[in-house]
DNA sequence: GGTTTGTCACCTAGGTGTAAAAAT
DNA sequence: ATTTTTACACCTAGGTGACAAACC
């Protein structure tokens, strides 16, 4: 007798996209989804003694079209999805290959960056099952500042302090001494305008709200910058983790 | 200073009414709801050393329209809705009227019947923030068997037993002898037509499948009625806690 | 050697009935 | 006297990084 079991075990995205929208047709439904596409072809290294990211490799992206992830709210109508700030805390990443259910596939040690897409729901398309993007009506977005680097392990302790200080929960793993939460990423609205983000002058326009952490958002804001960890994140990419288990 | 905290403690409904739809046209969108009727205006008392609910007053539900619960699948094709129970498990109930949650209303010590709708998504229509049914495309069922009786504490032992021993979240109550899971309530197909049923014998047309209790329903099911805390329910109406806190 | 996997204690978040207290 | 509220221990369900083992 013999039973296979297989198991994935995967990692929400934090800290997670947080988006706001605007210009939209209040009357229209739109779904509103996300991706990550990769940055190049790298694979990278990290080198502790000088603290960056090398080139250690290259992989073939080619072949791969990325997992659509839609956004839970969807369809809504414009009005509704441009009063509230729009976040993807429910994301889930893996670097399982073979994922069935649906996650985002992607893999370790490569560089990565978060797309939004605002989707005009066309009544004649069946888009309730909707797992790649339509040819039309689509208005796509990404943010530089996004870029991050996938990892299975931490590979400095500045980006381990900051997610243990910032996640709810990992609590456990914060300082006696600073177990009093930080709070939730405070909102920061940005009217850096960004290359993808001139074709939506149209229809949708859409502006960064909250995001996934970078050195630049985080020396930008004031409030964040008082904390060592944050502050001490200048110096480095951002990581995430993905893991998986057979 | 002084702050005032309002909180509703609200309760699951549980077993949870769960159907299985067919006749559905599979490429029309369908959102699928539920609501909860008063059978009648009296308000009732249990009465312990005959084990009867007895007639204790009147009430006028007359100028409250019921709350609607859409499925969280909404809207979704005919075709998808089809191939799955649907379930109804997220369903809160509270007895508070000034809830502004959503939450279904009702009040204690009253009768109810569950009533589930099956709405055609008319493109012209928004319904993404659906609060109330629809004029047109509505078509609405309801089974004698999912009567229930409102209460606040439980009145007799047996809904009790049977409630630790089928709920997963009351596992620490169960007997130590008997602390394995029984499992959820066997799904039931059932043929037994109820009067609204007829009119949906042309769009779509509505099984029992697995069913908030009854007496009629448990006698009927040979697996349930193995069970003590089952076999002994044959006797007394189904009860649900509606609890809130100010 | 660097990287990935699997298990773990420790959290968040929230659904149970209990029993005492409060309300009606 | 009956019904409702409140605080609670005990669950389910699932998201953390740590760490040792396994992989390559």
């Amino acid at each position: 007798m013999c039973v296979i079991i297989l198991l994935a075990a995967i990692r929400r995205m934090f800290p997670s996209v947080r988006v706001k929208v605007r210009n939209l047709e209040p009357c229209q439904q739109y779904y509103i989804a996300m991706d990550v596409m990769p940055v190049d072809s790298k694979r990278y290294r990290y080198v502790y003694h000088s603290s960056q990211w090398m080139v250690a490799g290259n992989t073939d992206h080619s072949c791969i079209s990325p997992r659509l992830y839609v956004h839970p709210d969807s369809p809504c109508t414009g009005e509704t999805w441009m009063r509230q700030v729009i976040s993807f805390d429910r994301v889930k990443l893996t670097n399982n290959e073979m994922d069935d259910k649906g996650h985002i596939i992607l893999q370790s040690m490569h560089k990565y960056k978060p797309r939004v897409h605002v989707i005009r729901h066309d009544p004649r398309m069946d888009l309730s099952q909707i797992r790649s993007l339509p040819a039309e009506g689509v208005h796509s977005f990404s943010f530089l500042e996004t870029e991050f680097t996938t990892v299975t392990a931490y590979q400095n302790q500045q980006i381990t302090k900051l997610k243990i200080d910032r996640n709810p929960f990992a609590k456990g793993f914060r300082d006696p001494g600073r177990n009093r939460p930080l709070g939730s990423l405070p909102p920061l609205y940005s009217s850096h305008f960004l290359p993808d983000l001139a074709e939506a002058s149209g229809p949708c326009c859409l502006y960064r709200y909250s995001l996934p952490l970078s050195s630049q958002l985080v020396s930008r804001h004031p409030k964040l910058a008082e904390d060592t960890s944050d502050s001490l994140l200048r110096q480095f990419p951002w990581q995430l983790t993905a893991n998986h288990c057979l």
